[in-house]
DNA sequence: CGGTCCGTTGACTCTAATCAACCTGGGTGG
DNA sequence: CCACCCAGGTTGATTAGAGTCAACGGACCG
């Protein structure tokens, strides 16, 4: 009874995985689940280490890193809350997952969280649902990754980003100018759009200069022409 | 009774998700089940398309494929034998599904076969794995695509075909040269390493006049030196 | 005030795309 | 049977775009 307290005031109750459950089958996961703080650039698993974890993401960015031969990092994939992180049924550790902002998880060890899994069918049916919607995310950013080119690249990627910060704290009018904070430093779009810190800091001073976005200070971007980075997008004939 | 017989001489029989199920749990597939050989550049579903049918592969190469705006084709994966075929719990097709050489497939409708998963759970958590073993790759592949050279990345596909092609029909001795058939054109090799035909085809040349393969003719492919393909991978810094 | 980190800008280089021509083998029809 | 054709592949010349190297600017911090 009091266990089930960890979930009580979880922001994520119903999004993420456990939404599945009912309030008594949640007692299984409490018993196992511990709520946990991470702060920027805190790495909680490293790539080729033993698969100790699972997790559900209550707040925060965290991102997916691959480590090349020639040392530098390639992330594959951005995790937002209510996101699952982790990969059940692995002896290893595949990605690196690093906060790129403070963050909240709500932490499984994997043996009994995969036997959690086993014991509700409707919490195996979602992670498996989530988890072909991650992969056709993934092979859909291999296509833009490969054919586009910087300018589309980055373009996409603002849109993105917007459309993720518009579905949380909308500080805009619809149709209207979006300003919000990008969750990562200039490197680490590189590292996501797989460029060079110099070729992302030129296209974001080629939008700025051609009126389509703003750059206030920080990490902050304001949307100014949506439609002027839908066409870059599209244009992605090198 | 009869109805079994469909997946008596199934080659892929133990390999395939079917692998998970007992003789008696068989027979819920099979009465769902179709035996369908298609030709070589047909296409079975199309992106975008309602989303129709399952399968399993039983012999032949397919693509997952991805037309961009501008018209050209990227292909974001290929299906072997005993690979699964299809994206369960989605609305719509996200890539098309082409044959690359003949290929003969175990075709389920999408609606029967997501209730024979339903009432299976050993089949979904071998999909579950398999999906979750399928987004490592496809992240993988998103590194090696966004940060290689030309050179490496025609040489890590020599390399993946090549392992391919020993685990099937191996034609070689061990540690000497392997020779095997591309189940790609020129064309479709570019669209998979994210190059242009030309590219690919000087990068072939230029490993040939090297002396580390040798293009015996039409698509047949010969390793002559492994070790100097992993030197040309690992070299992909630019 | 000096230091460091991050981002920007500039000059130059180099890889792979583009455009174009040519080769080759297999199939077709006269 | 041969001439032709055509798709797929190769090669060459040129170009464009992003990488590399290098310098500089500003913010934050002790």
């Amino acid at each position: 009874m009091m266990q089930i307290d960890i979930c009580a005031d979880c922001a994520v109750r119903d999004q993420a995985l456990c939404g599945s459950l009912t309030d008594a089958e949640l007692a299984s996961l409490n018993r196992i689940g511990r709520r946990h703080r991470i702060a920027r650039d805190e790495t909680i698993a490293w790539a080729g280490d033993e698969n100790i974890v699972c997790a559900n993401l209550l707040s925060g960015v965290l991102k997916l890193g691959a480590t090349t031969a020639g040392g530098d990092e390639h992330i594959v994939g951005l995790l937002y809350p209510a996101d699952f992180v982790g990969r059940p049924f692995a002896e290893q550790v595949d990605f690196s997952v690093t906060a790129l902002t403070d963050a909240e998880l709500c932490v499984f060890p994997r043996a009994p969280f995969e036997q959690v899994l086993g014991d509700h069918r409707r919490m195996e049916r979602l992670l498996l649902e989530r988890v072909l919607a991650a992969l056709g995310d993934a092979r859909a950013r291999m296509v833009s990754l490969t054919r586009g080119s910087a300018a589309a690249k980055v373009a996409g990627f603002l849109l993105d980003m917007a459309d993720r910060a518009k579905a949380t704290g909308c500080r805009a009018a619809p149709g209207g100018p979006l300003t919000f904070d990008l969750p990562l430093a200039r490197g680490e779009m590189a590292a996501v759009l797989g460029l060079t810190i110099e070729t992302v800091s030129r296209q974001m001073t080629g939008l700025k200069r051609a009126g389509i976005i703003a750059l206030p200070g920080g990490r902050a971007v304001t949307i100014l022409d949506r439609r002027a980075l839908h066409v870059r997008v599209e244009d992605q004939a090198r």
